[in-house]
DNA sequence: CTGATAATGAAAATCATTTTCATTTTGTAC
DNA sequence: GTACAAAATGAAAATGATTTTCATTATCAG
């Protein structure tokens, strides 16, 4: 029956430019998707995606969900992690959300997860990068750092 | 039938006295586990330590593998990674080891992980710490880092 | 040795994610 | 607009690593 779900406001895809003339079809679960990524500063579970995005069209499938988060992972929009519980989360990426590089806190006691900026939350040094490159032959290109601890709550 | 899997070559209890007086049973299947982790440089699935723990025991079964994994992991023997692929990896402790605290470096292109000693393979250098702790009221115990990249016979 | 308790293994259950496949949308060419 | 081929979607089934269940067996203290 129906005629898709609208594309929000007009002017543009919401996702901007990033996959304008890729190939990749702007379809309107797509950008709910990357609309409630965009809108969203905590990092989101694809379950947690799906809720959030059937709150604007209830016919969205799981799948379809799984689906688009893959495909913004893979174009750089959204990062995504493992947190040791073992399932995924997501989040809108850094230069996107204009938080700037980040990394993460994870509390021992509750679990929290907190969004670290400065000290060690900005890429690698370059310093580190050629120190990787002499010892090991190997070109860094990206850290994924998580730091285990007590978060103020729990200290 | 049988009268246990025997333990090794006498002399006390093969993972040391970490777990001494803990209460927990040094049982046979638990130190071929802990011995298997012992021998083995590289980075192990549970799939990996069941079957090389079968060259030396037939009987034991995976759910064993798992709970003995677990077991040495709580308390500090094996540490638990996952390096993306959908299964754990362990390896044992880098005191144990005698490498020191080490961290990872991941191929992106062939998917290879080799350790990473000194530059970022240290534990987080204290000065870090403070920072996070001044920053974010958080108290810093320990440091998981990945690195993506090229190893060298990929670049 | 005996009994109480913990550990084991086979099979079943979980559960997040992926695959399959029939149906629906999209982008493009009339 | 209309027609088509290609891509996307969603429901249901499949996957696959890990966990749970439960009857049996091993370990330890007395
Ligand atoms: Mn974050
Ligand atoms: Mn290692
Ligand atoms: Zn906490
Ligand atoms: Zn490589």
């Amino acid at each position: 029956m129906g005629r898709g779900y609208g594309r929000g406001q007009g002017r543009g895809h919401g996702w901007g430019r990033q996959l304008e003339n890729s190939g990749i079809r702007p379809t309107a679960a797509r950008e709910l998707v990357f609309s409630v990524m965009e809108s969203t500063p905590e990092h989101l579970s694809a379950e947690e995606v799906l809720s959030e995005v059937r709150k604007a069209e209830p016919g969205i499938g799981l799948t379809t969900v799984y689906r688009s988060l893959e495909l913004l992972h893979r174009n750089g929009l959204v990062r995504k992690f493992d947190f040791g519980d073992g399932r995924a989360v997501f989040e809108l990426n850094d230069t996107l959300s204009g938080k700037g590089p980040h990394q993460h806190l994870l509390c021992r006691r509750c679990g929290r997860v907190q969004d670290l900026t400065g000290c060690l939350g900005e890429t690698l040094p370059g310093s580190m990068k050629e120190c990787i490159d002499r010892e090991h032959q190997f070109t860094a290109e990206e850290a994924v750092i998580r730091i285990y601890g007590l978060c103020s709550d729990c200290r």
